[in-house]
DNA sequence: ATTAACCTTATCGTTAAGGTGAAAGTAGGA
DNA sequence: TCCTACTTTCACCTTAACGATAAGGTTAAT
């Protein structure tokens, strides 16, 4: 069990951030102190993790609160179940999309780097040939 | 030749926006006319959706501005074009970092889907053999 | 028992990315 | 010419995701 500093500096977060977070309804502290100290176990740092994971590929705390759920605890009933599984598909397909936006950039990239890269080499055989200097 | 608004409704973006990212220097209007007028040929139309792109992934107007330019003009001097290099590579590798954690997330994605599926199915059977209530 | 280093709630501030509305100038079709 | 639907700048408002600071309680080692 950690207090709220010690997850917050294992994690790389301010406090915070946790309490922020917490008032979200991200998650909850693994308990709380009577004097309202709250402590916490490594599993919440996974859950921190996997949010920030998150978050660094574009979402809202909102959108991760609806979804951060489904990785971490799966006791439902049937009709919750039918549910989740809806939004999991939702939220993959937009995974998907975002995969596919980023591998066309990637492409790009790849290319202006390669042209760009060629260019630089033709510009410096010719400042070898005469005695180079402009450009 | 297009007027802010009717890049802005093919863009599916506001005119608001249009200026704001102009405002920011992502782009400027192909040309103003004397009266203050912005026109826009499609061209712009590609930056839009580029930028839109990128946010989507999760950049920021500011990391875009930084990167929006490496696509559309690479008539550069040759210093330039080593700084442009090197930020190619670490957007690239950042861009990198994120493919895989959207795999990630995905995989295990998938796997919950799964396990949640056959659980349903276990479920469903169960029902199906003794009157089925609970759960 | 004191003290440094924690913790609590509460409130105000900040930055990004626009939205909204006012007041005024234009375009272009009937 | 006139009217409607644009366009301009300016300024204030909003939401998300925290940062910063205040004012006070707690812990644990000395």
């Amino acid at each position: 069990m950690f207090k709220i500093g010690e997850i917050a500096k294992q994690a790389g977060v301010t406090t915070r951030t946790l309490r922020y977070y917490e008032q979200l309804g991200l998650f909850v502290p693994s308990n709380v102190n009577t004097n309202g100290y709250r402590y916490y176990n490594d599993d919440t740092l996974v859950v921190i993790n996997r949010i920030r994971d998150l978050q660094r590929v574009g979402l809202s705390l909102e959108e991760i609160k609806d979804v951060i759920g489904l990785y971490f605890h799966q006791k439902k009933k049937v009709e919750a179940k039918e549910k989740t599984l809806n939004y999991l598909q939702v939220h993959l397909n937009d995974i998907d999309s975002k995969i596919t936006l980023l591998n066309n950039v990637k492409k790009e990239l790849k290319e202006q780097i390669q042209s760009t890269q060629s260019r630089l080499v033709q510009l410096k055989e010719k400042g070898r040939k005469n005695g180079g200097s402009k450009n």
